[in-house]
DNA sequence: GCATTTATTGGAAGCGCTTCCAATTTGGAA
DNA sequence: TTCCAAATTGGAAGCGCTTCCAATAAATGC
């Protein structure tokens, strides 16, 4: 009726509890053969430990470090962290595991420093790391030679060879951007990048220009600048982008907060969205929705991403320090709202 | 050195184990006398439960629920959402407290049923509710007559009398919008009111009519619109206020997402922020700094909100069915930015 | 004043797990 | 073949708490 206990499990496989508990935690000193016994009788019976005891029997709960980036010049998108950090600690919760959160300033110079510092302050078991820092190959090497398991969350593909990565594929996802707006009929494309460091949106635009390229379009369709992320930064590029010599019938924005900004510099010079100019944004925070029109972006499932980098780096903890790097890909959509294509409310 | 245990508390004060629990857990038949002295022990070794312990031991873990509110009419702001979640989470996490999310639209005539049967469907032991919800006095008795616990986020003045609520002084931080625009020399406002359901929402307008009070104004010198929380409607009512007939030269939004509609109306005018018109917003999301100007607005702490709700539950469980209603106080705080005060960088 | 409730205390088992330590088995080296 | 170290297993204690039940003290009825 009620959960097993590890009891069952050891009367299941007919071995003692100490085994099990041995199996459980993959402890030397058992043969294979008994192992495998166990294992099995764990599978039929569904048996899931029982955190509360495992933490209250010594073991000291599992640890684990959020780390967050923030910056004077490009401040951190708080949607972006929250929903990350919510994600990380519901699946904490749900797994007995203690999630303690750091704000790094991305833009001082000793930054990685500070965060191997505090990960050995806090004796953690495995660290959460956010862009830009999930692309510091020097940092995840770092914290590899520490022995300190690490996860990029929303990383660029370089990391994964390096560390384990949990985050969507950005390049399909820049080619479903641009299979879109190129389906809608656009021919012409302004684009605002993010900040250079940031290899995920990079591969964003590479994927984008692939989806020019089924429609023999390539980069000489394309004008594109350099923001940094910021709603600032993107009405700035957009004012730029738009001005006299304007062709471009799209404006394809590195994240939503950028896209917003586009969408001012378009208000401003008194062009219709999407008729005279179509605007997409990345990441689908609130703030696609909360802007006028609606941004057509790209759903990232910040939330479960995070859990998965928990749920990673708790299975890396059991299993000693064989933190194989490795990507996992979460899956995306393209969420078509009324800045791309105009519906009968707008 | 490590923390105290129950068998510290029993040694300290001269009793049993058993009769610490039966103090912890306010159960009958311990004398007045040693019932004190046990609790004199518990200060005196700054004890806290091992909530581990106490779940292993038997007694079920807490359970806690979450109300959101969502409606297509006027949609959740999410990150007001989050912001209350993850504390919530994080305060779960440190009391070993299982906390349930639901989410029910507002709009739905049935919708306070629903939380009824979602409350009596999960056996849970607390119910934390967010606005409107958190104004529903009916609602409220509802819940008192079931011996379900309730504590109120965000919400009005009058839910203190039937339940415990957490919130900051809505009507001081009216008040501290108002004295700050006319300490800065305006006579003439525009005031966006949000759903006329949400009670914390008016208790500002009134605090704010009170500043205008302090220097001589009144009502009449008001022009108010109500809208629904939305960008969208933020910006209608804003484009209705700056019509050919504008007297205001300050438009206080009663949350942030209509104050970033009220920014787009104004930029479409032609108007200059905060030169030809200031514009006030109000929750301190992300919103008030990403658009531009960033926003003049209260901030308001809503993870700290939502744990203090979380705690007052776990207490309240602690000590039976004696939900004492009352509302605890958190400090908000007026965050002046470049939408009401113009900076050397703007 | 004595038997019988009733209120107040303490003893001890046990929640599901880890881990120390002793017991048993195994694989070679002598 | 004999003996010893290493590998493998199981027994049992105990993490901090609740709770059942027995023991004791106080209060009630007659």
């Amino acid at each position: 009726m009620s959960r097993p206990t590890i009891d069952d499990v050891a009367a299941r496989a007919g071995v003692a509890r100490t085994t099990v508990s041995r199996v459980l935690n993959n402890q030397p000193n058992v043969r294979p053969e008994v192992r495998e016994k166990v294992r099995a009788a764990v599978a039929e019976l569904g048996y899931r430990v029982n955190l509360q005891a495992r933490n209250l029997a010594g073991r000291r709960a599992l640890r684990i470090v959020l780390i967050h980036a923030s910056d004077f010049d490009s401040e951190p998108n708080s949607y972006f962290a929250s929903a990350l950090e919510l994600g990380a600690t519901r699946a904490g919760a749900r797994l007995g595991v203690q999630l303690i959160t750091h704000v790094i300033n991305q833009s001082d110079p000793a930054a990685a420093d500070e965060i191997l510092e505090r990960v050995e302050d806090d004796q953690c078991d495995g660290v959460l790391l956010t862009p830009p820092f999930a692309d510091d190959l020097g940092l995840l090497r770092k914290l590899a030679g520490l022995g300190v398991a690490a996860v990029c969350l929303a990383g660029g593909a370089e990391a994964e060879t390096v560390a384990a990565t949990v985050g969507i594929d950005d390049y399909r996802a820049g080619y479903d951007i641009g299979k879109h707006l190129v389906s809608l009929g656009h021919r012409s494309f302004g684009f605002i990048k993010g900040l250079a460091g940031h290899v995920s949106a990079e591969g964003r635009y590479d994927g984008f220009l692939a989806a020019l390229g089924d429609a023999g379009l390539g980069e000489a369709d394309i004008e594109w600048k350099r923001g940094n992320f910021t709603f600032r930064s993107g009405h700035d590029c957009a004012q730029a982008l738009l001005g006299t010599a304007r062709k471009a019938s799209a404006l394809v924005c590195a994240n939503d907060d950028m896209a917003a900004g586009a969408l001012l510099a378009a208000h401003k010079a008194g062009l219709r969205i999407p008729q005279d100019i179509a605007i997409t944004g990345f990441d689908d925070t609130p703030v696609s929705e909360i802007v006028w029109p609606p941004l057509t972006t790209i759903h990232q499932p910040l939330r479960r991403m995070a859990a998965r980098g928990v749920e990673r780096l708790v299975e890396m903890a059991g299993e000693g320090q064989a933190a194989a790097p490795g990507r996992e890909v979460v899956a995306h959509e393209l969420v078509v709202r009324d800045s791309s294509v105009a519906s009968r409310s707008a």
